[in-house]
DNA sequence: ATAGAACTATGTTCTAAAACACAAATATAG
DNA sequence: CTATATTTGTGTTTTAGAACATAGTTCTAT
């Protein structure tokens, strides 16, 4: 399904937080380790239980990691964007990926083999504290999604699924529309509730003057009260 | 509340997972920057928005992290047993602690500065690579942890949890007896529920043969089951 | 040793959210 | 450009689990 990037990409620029960190010796191995793939619409990129490979770099488009619960249910576990990395979780933990990873939209992504990364960051303090820090960071969110997803109610956890895809995504032109087309069951899946509750939720939210909706694309009328009702509920 | 422990530790023992990859004088550094503090039962170690200054290595006792939620709800994210460290990641992340940590009973806990053990790994890969694996294996179980809290009913939450118990503390000399005295509000905060809904489910399982109960001592009868009920719910 | 506090147990009521059902509106493939 | 599949929207029913109430029990501090 994914296809090799044809066009030259600049790493130096779109890799440049770990490449700003390493030497010339090992910029060069990994200009010749990198390899660039593109994935369409709902292409998976990688799944539960395989053995991880790479480290992941998105250069263009969304993506989703999830992870498929109780009776096929999903729940999406954190959503990426551009310049950021992901998949080296598993490898560093010797485990099977838990996860799956799959595109919201077409996507550019770079692999590099995770052996290389780790060849590097033995050697580079800087390197090594990059990841440390890009993990401790993602296992606080975990830590307080834990939290928000079983402690808030519905209209508390859709309205902080709002909040956190205007601050993954940001907003369109309009400075108030979200900057991402996702389907109910996304939204649902990523806020731990059924298609129905997203739905109905988010109607409420229109009657309230809090969002608007037109098809898939959500409008943010009252971020004030959004935020409200994200700590309230 | 912490006292000074006074009795000699030997570091190279009870710290053996890090002091195995230090040279001698890192060693020497981390013997004369290392205090070994006393907790009580309930004591805290640490709070929430404070700022992180130690690494912690639990020598002796048993710990909970958790985090208070909606309402003063407290949920129990993780615990630790003697020869784990915790309490760096806020560090790691730059962050104040999102988590508090209290002692489920008496403890023994090794502080050691985390600016000595930055200075450290930015060095020693083996010991960047120990900490990227303890951070890497936590947010996977982190991540299984969302989905098992939000998806599974209260039956599989609690069971799910009592083998979490016995595989975290192991049992006691008749190879039953789960090793440690929890009350059933901890319990019911490490599986997200109230306390009623712990000590009924908690019946349910005596009624069913699959534990035993004398006051907190919990006798785990079927292990099979348990691991089914967890399952399956 | 004993009073008071905290914990455990169990029954009852209430409610948020899931499950279900179906119609209408949109996407997508051929 | 249709035809079919998927997604969206709403109303209704059901249910798991929270909330509440109260009593008995066990800690724990003085």
């Amino acid at each position: 399904m994914p296809r090799k990037k044809k066009d030259v990409i600049d790493l130096s620029y779109s890799l440049s937080d770990i490449w700003r960190m390493l030497t010339d010796v090992e910029r060069e191995k990994l200009r010749n380790n990198a390899r660039v793939l593109q994935f369409r619409k709902n292409d998976l990129i990688y799944l539960e239980d395989e053995w991880p490979k790479d480290l992941m770099c998105l250069f263009k488009g969304k993506v989703k990691i999830y992870k498929s619960g109780v009776g096929g249910r999903s729940q999406i576990i954190r959503i990426v964007r551009p310049m950021q990395y992901f998949g080296y979780r598993a490898y560093f933990a010797r485990e099977q990926y838990v996860t799956a990873a799959s595109a919201f939209e077409a996507c550019t992504v770079c692999m590099i083999p995770m052996e290389l990364i780790e060849q590097f960051l033995r050697e580079n303090g800087n390197l090594a504290l990059f990841f440390i820090q890009m993990l401790s960071v993602d296992l606080g969110i975990a830590d307080q999604r834990v939290v928000s997803l079983t402690q808030k109610h519905v209209r508390g956890r859709l309205a902080e699924s709002l909040l956190f895809l205007k601050e993954s995504y940001g907003l369109e032109e309009d400075g108030a529309t979200i900057n991402i087309y996702l389907a109910r069951e996304d939204l649902a899946n990523l806020s731990n509730m059924t298609t129905s509750n997203a739905i109905r939720t988010l109607s409420n939210f229109v009657n309230e003057r809090i969002i608007a909706i037109d098809g898939r694309k959500i409008k943010i009328i009252d971020e004030e009260r959004l935020h409200k009702v994200s700590r309230i509920g």
